[in-house]
DNA sequence: ACCCTAAGCGGACTGCGGTCCAGTTTTGTT
DNA sequence: AACAAAACTGGACCGCAGTCCGCTTAGGGT
């Protein structure tokens, strides 16, 4: 289960760092594409830092992962680290990348309700549960790699995911403002608020559930309300 | 304008890491009061540090705000800093402290359509507009106030928010979730996404206020979408 | 006016994220 | 095989957030 990981891409290998640009653009599917082959050692070096990096996490949590410590781990040194992955959070983003992938890879092509096949609706019910477990499931990690506010909704991931919502709200909503709608149906599946409410609240996460399907419904005009 | 800030406290004097609440407890309008009164030069060096922070928020922008810097600009130890504010983010939050306080009074006891007086309906538009701008207006500070994600939903300024949308939720939506439907709201007016919003993707307030009551709309189920 | 104690103070110290660059290795070219 | 450019490496180095602890001082009690 971890190879396949350890061998997908995420980051640039010199992020240059990229001016958000200011008008929504196209689609972007696969984010990756931005590793033009490594140099056989450095695809060694990486692999390494990633497995370093995911045993660090299984024994210290999200918080004990330090980039000297990865790096000494893997037996290499720390520039190597900041030079493959950019920075602590693209570090911890390339541990998510495999997951990723795969919804992203469910919900585009996947079988029905998540993928094309069922009605816009139930794929928007769908897609909002699917990302509230799995961003359940993977909460340290998907809280420590959020990164500083200023880029948080610029990177690719959660731009994709977004698109997506816009994409199924315009077939629901013709007439509305979609981009707001879908960034704001995103804010509910932020992974600091699913923490927030299921750890510092006690709320069970089928309640987080109802509440996004109920979110949708009214968000869409839909009946069934609760 | 100033002098009124530097008087106002937030924080307590050593705030203990304190474990947040399973429940949701009930309005804690004044958060403040924690200040049983500060030892007169420690009120003095108080003061001088939550000028120097001003200015050099003024010169060099919130970025160039630094705990030694503060420090050393209000010829300080920088021990001091941190006793007095805890962290960064906490002296940062004290600088917000005057306008989260004034926006707090103008909904709580304020003239409509913001405070009591007016329907629930308008108060609740009211209210997400006076947030969206009073947050435009001191966007780089907020930015720069914002805590790590663990943290973010669980400080008193944001949970009085909260508390208040969901009071006014309960009134128009009385058989909703409105604790989460509130949340969800809240979503829509962090300032990170407003930032993202306006200064990345170029979209003017207008259209941001627009969204803000055409989502009350749907999610209250009153008509006038858009 | 003096003293005692708790509150406050300051700056040395630690640990980590991130940068830099001189030296090394890989890979394509002739 | 030899070479040169490009890519990669490692660890010294920097700045900043946050901690620690011995010293100072305010201010109530007598």
């Amino acid at each position: 289960m971890l190879y396949a990981v350890f061998m997908s891409a995420t980051l640039p290998p010199i992020p240059a760092p990229q001016e958000p640009v200011g008008e929504p653009e196209l689609l972007q599917l696969s984010a990756a594409e931005d590793e033009p082959c490594l140099r056989a050692d450095a695809a060694r070096n990486r692999a390494a830092l990633l497995e370093a990096a995911t045993r660090l996490i299984a024994e210290h949590g999200a918080a004990g992962v330090t980039m000297e410590a990865v790096a000494a781990a893997a037996k290499v040194g720390k520039g190597t680290v900041f030079r493959r992955f950019g920075d602590r959070t693209g570090l911890l983003m390339a541990l998510l990348d495999h997951s990723a992938k795969k919804l992203q890879a469910d919900f585009l092509g996947g079988p029905a309700p998540l993928g094309p096949g069922a009605p816009p609706l139930e794929r928007l019910r769908a897609f909002g549960v699917a990302v509230l477990y799995r961003t359940h499931e993977q909460l340290d990690l998907q809280l420590a790699a959020q990164p500083e506010p200023t880029r948080r909704f610029g990177l690719p991931p959660t731009r994709a995911l977004t698109m997506h919502v816009t994409v199924l709200l315009r077939q629901l909503v013709p007439d509305a403002d979609c981009e707001l709608l879908a960034r704001m149906l995103m804010g509910y599946l932020d992974p600091a608020l699913i923490h927030h409410l299921t750890k510092q609240c006690g709320m069970p996460m089928d309640r987080l559930e109802a509440g996004w399907v109920d979110l949708v419904a009214r968000v869409t005009c839909t009946p069934q309300s609760r």
